[in-house]
DNA sequence: AGCTACTCCTGGTAGC
DNA sequence: TGCTACCAGGAGTAGC
């Protein structure tokens, strides 16, 4: 499922063919994955604009636009890809894939006919197209960015201090700290020694630094490998599969031996949600 | 504050 | 082969 390095990956691999497009239209086959507003209205907030960014936020990729190439967004375009989104680009003329929901309609910066389309598919319908003049209007407060300059070792050891939850829904819990799924923290999570159900106050400093670098390598080196296809749903928007799944260490390995101590990986359900770790390489704290 | 349960959704798969 | 039941889960919400 999508997290911050597919997140990551999309944003940059779908920004060249977006930036200095212009949206001339909408195509809308799911109405509750463009929150509900109709043609007319996305048209009102974003017809006839310019796209001038493409930013990722935690887990949301921002498009940004304005009325001209070189100006700053004044309204946007919020996405969310949860379980099963995707956005491609296509050419206008081209029939629409399966389960496709909502598309932009793109055209070159004069003309009013489409060439392209920005089309968002999503078998599970969970994601969201997000129109607004306002994007903090339409996203939750969220904590720090893991791989951004005010993420630190120091700031999450103190933060970590603070709460008395367990470590697995706290680094899910994305105003904590923003962008990491399932499957990241449960990478992270082994690779600094953690034990999923830890009380978080429990971690002491030079585990909290661990944890710390632990997040940012395996973020970093997902975002290197273009993230993680293990079932049929993330793909990049060129189509491929990223090839981070191959470096993983426990996620989706439950019953398979530890790659470092040998013992048998467990799985557990911790907040409805599959958790993967070595009972021997994590040990449990509270 | 922090826990659990429920909701939204459907493709894939296990079991019969 | 064809059917049913169940599972995956990000995030919002409700209730305790």
């Amino acid at each position: 499922m999508p997290e911050l390095p597919e997140v990551e990956t999309v944003a940059r691999l779908i920004a060249p063919d977006v930036l200095g497009r212009r949206v001339v239209g909408f195509e809308v086959d799911w109405r509750k994955t463009a929150g509900g507003l109709s043609d007319a209205q996305l048209m009102d907030v974003l017809g006839g604009l310019t796209c001038v960014s493409v930013t990722r936020r935690a887990k949301y990729i921002l498009l940004g636009f304005a009325r001209k190439r070189n100006q700053t967004a004044t309204a946007w375009l919020v996405v969310h890809l949860r379980m099963t989104g995707r956005l491609v680009v296509e050419r206008a003329a081209d029939a629409p894939g399966a389960h496709r929901r909502f598309a932009v309609l793109l055209a070159g910066p004069r003309a009013t006919k489409p060439t392209d389309r920005l089309d968002f598919i999503d078998p599970r319908k969970f994601g969201r197209c997000l129109a607004t003049l306002d994007p903090a209007a339409v996203m939750p407060a969220l904590g720090p960015e893991p791989l951004g300059d005010d993420f630190t070792a120091s700031g999450l050891g103190a933060a970590l201090r603070a709460r008395r939850r367990q470590l697995k829904p706290l680094l899910l819990d994305q105003s904590f700290v923003a962008g990491l799924g399932n499957i990241y923290v449960d990478e992270a999570l082994f690779r600094s020694g953690l034990h999923p159900l830890s009380l978080a106050s429990s971690v002491s400093a030079p585990k909290a630094a661990r944890l710390f670098d632990a997040i940012r390598t395996v973020l970093a080196e997902a975002i290197e490998r273009e993230g993680s296809s293990f079932d049929t749903f993330y793909r990049t928007p060129t189509g491929q599969p990223g090839s981070y799944q191959h470096q993983f260490q426990v996620y989706g390995r439950g019953g398979e031996p530890c790659r470092v101590c040998g013992a048998g990986i467990r799985k557990i359900v911790v907040g409805q949600r599959g958790t993967h770790f070595c009972a021997r390489c994590q040990q449990r704290a509270r």
